[in-house]
RNA sequence: GCGCUUGUGGCUCAAUUGGAUAGAGCAUCAGACUUCGGAUCUGAGGGUUAGAGGUUCGAGUCCUCUCAGGCGUACCA
C-alpha cells in the first residue's frame, strides 16, 4: 500500500477546507517516536508565500484535519511541525490485508513503464572478473525490482564480442582445434597463449591481423570460428550467473556485435540530423561547453564504443520503445555517457521524453582501501571469488552434525552468495566500496545473514505452533506499533527505491524492520505460556507478515532466505 | 590545466532529497527471568559533518572559496 500517498491525501483535504490552494509538499517519516508516526513539514515553508505566520498554518489544518479513517491524533510543535500518530485500528487492518497477499499488500504499477536496464556487459575475450559484479547484481536488482512493481522490464546483456582482439583469439583457437587440444576452460590462459602466440611468431601475427578483416567482411569461415568461440565464452559467463542467482539469459543478450549493420547509418544520419564535424581525418561531434569530442569513427574508418552506444539507444528507443533507459555502469564512464545521451537526444535517435540514466556506481576496493587484486597484482575471477564465498560460508555453519553433506553445501552458497550479494547492494552505489569477507558473512550488523536469521527464527515458531492461525491483529503497545507502521511502509520504500535506483535504501528498510522484530520479539512472546489466544494470534500474524516482508524484500535482491539455518 | 566525484565518532556505513537534539553496526565497557533459536536483546562512552564564508525561519544536504583523496580527459571499451 501506498501509505504516504494515503496520509497526504488527507493533509492534501485539510488544506482544501482550510482554503489553501497551494499544493502541499509530502508528509515524511517522524524522525523520532516521539514525534508520531508521520510529520508534516510544509506549514515551514508555506509561512512566507502567504504571509501567515507557520503555526497559524499548522492550526487551520489541524481543524480541518480528518480523524475519522487513518489518522487518530495530530499535534503541532517547535515552528510549525505537524506530527501525526496513525490510528492502531487502521493500521492493524491494512497489515491484515498484506498478510493474506501474495504481494504483501504492494500493488501493480498502473501504468507500467517499458523500461531498458542494461547491465553487467562482460568482454567476451577474457573471463568475468570482479569488475562484473556490481554491475551484475545492481542491475539485476533494479530489474528484478521494477518488474515486481509491474514495470515491463527489458534485461539487455551488452557484451563486448567485437574488436581486434578477436582475430588474435579465433586464430589460435583454429591453431588449437588443428592439434585436437582445444582448451577454453580457462579464457584468461587462452589470451594469454594467445598473446604469447601473437607477440613471439610474426607469421601468427600476420594471420591474426588478417582474420580481423576477414571476420568484419563476413569471412564464414572466420565467423564461424567466431561464433565458436563466443558461444564458449557466453558460457563461462552464464556459469557465473547460475551461481550468482542473476536473471540473464541468452535471449537478453544484444552483444556489441549485434550492432555493426547500423553503424554506417548511425554516421550517416549524424551527419544529416547532426553536427558531424571532421577533425584530424576523424568523424567527430563537437558538443558545447566540452573540450574533447565524441568520436564517432576513426581516421581509419573504424568505428568506437561511441558509436556501438548511439546505435544501441536508437534501437531501445524507436525498436523496443523504451520510455526509461538505465546503464548500470561503473562510475569512470560517466563523461562518455553524459556527452553519448546528449548527441542521441540532439540527433533524434531518443525522444525527448525517454529518461537517460547512468546508474554509476563506485569501485571495489580490498580492505586497505586499494583496488580489488589477486596477492600477485591479477584480476580476480568472478567465479574464483563466488567458490571463496562458499567456502567461508561453510565454516560459519552451527550444528554441522544435523545437516547431510549436500545440505550444507546447499546452505553455504545460499549464506555465501547472498553475504557478496548484499553487502554490495547495502551501500550507497556511487561510493566505492570496502570488501570485507568477515564483515559480510557476520551475523551481526546490517548483514544478510542476520535477515536470513531473523527469518529462519520466524518459521522456527511457526514450526512449534502447527495450529490454525485465526484472529485479529491486536496492537498492544509502542513496539507493536512501530514494527506495523515499519511492515505498511514497505511499498513506499520499493518505490523510491525504484526511483532512484539505490538498493541500499531497501536494505536500510529491511535491516530497520528485522531491529524492531527482534526487539518485538524478545519483549513480547508469543508462544510461551500465559499468554492468551487473542494475544498470540495477533503476535502469530505481525511474525507472519513480517518473514514474507523480509522473504519478499530479499528476493528482490536475488537473496534466498531458508527455513533454517 | 580543465571536468566529474568524494570527505560524517577509532573503523565500515546511514540520514526520507532543506527540517526538530546528525543515526546504526563493528570495536570498547557494563548488563539481561537457566533462552518461544543467546547466531539475540538492553544500556554507556565516543561528533565543531575536512576548513572558511554565504543563502533562510532552519544547512551534513544548496552557492562560493580553500585543503585533501579518487577518477576522467581525441581516434581502447
Amino acid at each position: 500500500m501506498k501509505l504516504k500517498s494515503q496520509i497526504n491525501d488527507v493533509i492534501k483535504d485539510a488544506f482544501l477546507k482550510a482554503g489553501i490552494e497551494h499544493a502541499p509538499m509530502s508528509v515524511s517519516e517522524a524522525t523520532k517516536p516521539e514525534f508520531g508516526d508521520y510529520q508534516f513539514n510544509g506549514a515551514m515553508a508555506l509561512s512566507k508565500k502567504l504571509g501567515k505566520n507557520p503555526r497559524q498554518i499548522a492550526n487551520d489544518i489541524l481543524d480541518h484535519l480528518d480523524f475519522t479513517g487513518l489518522l487518530a491524533k495530530a499535534e503541532i510543535a517547535g515552528p510549525g511541525f505537524i506530527n501525526l500518530w496513525l490510528n492502531p485500528l487502521w493500521i492493524a487492518a491494512q497489515c491484515e490485508s498484506a498478510g493474506q497477499d501474495t504481494r504483501v499488500g504492494v500493488e501493480r504499477r498502473k501504468n507500467p513503464v517499458k523500461v531498458v536496464v542494461d547491465y553487467s556487459g562482460p568482454n567476451m575475450a577474457k573471463q568475468m572478473h570482479v569488475g562484473h559484479l556490481r554491475s551484475s547484481i545492481i542491475g539485476d536488482t533494479l530489474a528484478n525490482l521494477l518488474t515486481f512493481l509491474g514495470d515491463d522490464v527489458i534485461r539487455q546483456n551488452h557484451i563486448g564480442d567485437w574488436g581486434t582482439q578477436f582475430g588474435m583469439l579465433i586464430a589460435y583457437l583454429e591453431e588449437m582445434q588443428n592439434d585436437g587440444s582445444v582448451s577454453l576452460k580457462d579464457l584468461e590462459q587462452f589470451y594469454k597463449d594467445a598473446k604469447g602466440r601473437f607477440d613471439a611468431d610474426a607469421g601468427f601475427a600476420d594471420k591474426a591481423r588478417e582474420y580481423v578483416v576477414k571476420i568484419q567482411s563476413g569471412d564464414t569461415h572466420c565467423l564461424g570460428l567466431w561464433q565458436k568461440f563466443i558461444d564458449i565464452s557466453l558460457g563461462h559467463c552464464e556459469e557465473v550467473y547460475e551461481k550468482l542467482g542473476v536473471n540473464l539469459t541468452r535471449d537478453d543478450v544484444r552483444a556489441e556485435s549485434f550492432y555493426n549493420d547500423d553503424l554506417g547509418n548511425v554516421i550517416e544520419d549524424l551527419r544529416t540530423n547532426g553536427t558531424l564535424q571532421e577533425s584530424n581525418g576523424a568523424q567527430c561531434i563537437f558538443l558545447e561547453g566540452n573540450e574533447v569530442p565524441v568520436i564517432v569513427q576513426k581516421g581509419d574508418g573504424g568505428y568506437l564504443y561511441a558509436t556501438t552506444d548511439l546505435a544501441a539507444l536508437r534501437y531501445r528507443a524507436q525498436k523496443l520503445q523504451a520510455k526509461r533507459i538505465a546503464y548500470v555502469v561503473d562510475a569512470r564512464q560517466g563523461g562518455h555517457f553524459k556527452q553519448v545521451f546528449r548527441v542521441a537526444k540532439e540527433a533524434e535517435f531518443v525522444p525527448e521524453d525517454v529518461k537517460l540514466e547512468h546508474i554509476a556506481f563506485g569501485t571495489m576496493m580490498d580492505k586497505g582501501g586499494k583496488p580489488f587484486k589477486t596477492r600477485d597484482g591479477g584480476t580476480v575471477k568472478l567465479i574464483d571469488l563466488l567458490d571463496e564465498a562458499v567456502v567461508k560460508a561453510k565454516e560459519t555453519i552451527n550444528n554441522k552434525e544435523e545437516y547431510s553433506s549436500e545440505q550444507i553445501e546447499e546452505l553455504a552458497k545460499i549464506i555465501g552468495i547472498g553475504a557478496v550479494k548484499y553487502a554490495d547492494l547495502a551501500i550507497n552505489r556511487e561510493s566505492n566500496y570496502i570488501f570485507n569477507w568477515d564483515k559480510m558473512l557476520s551475523f551481526e550488523g546490517n548483514t544478510s545473514l542476520y535477515m536470513q536469521y531473523a527469518y529462519a527464527r520466524i518459521q522456527s515458531i511457526f514450526r512449534k505452533y502447527d495450529g490454525q492461525i485465526e484472529g485479529n491483529i491486536i496492537i498492544g503497545d509502542a513496539l507493536e506499533h512501530r514494527l506495523s507502521t515499519m511492515l505498511l511502509r514497505f511499498e513506499d520504500v520499493l518505490m523510491r527505491t525504484a526511483e532512484d535506483a539505490s538498493p541500499n535504501q531497501l536494505t536500510t528498510y529491511l535491516y530497520e524492520l528485522v531491529t524492531l522484530f527482534m526487539r518485538f520479539y524478545e519483549q513480547n512472546p508469543i508462544l510461551k505460556e500465559g499468554v492468551d489466544e487473542e494475544t498470540k494470534m495477533s503476535r502469530l500474524l505481525l511474525a507472519d507478515l513480517t518473514a514474507k516482508t523480509i522473504k519478499q524484500g530479499l528476493d528482490i535482491l536475488g537473496i534466498k532466505v531458508v527455513d533454517k539455518l
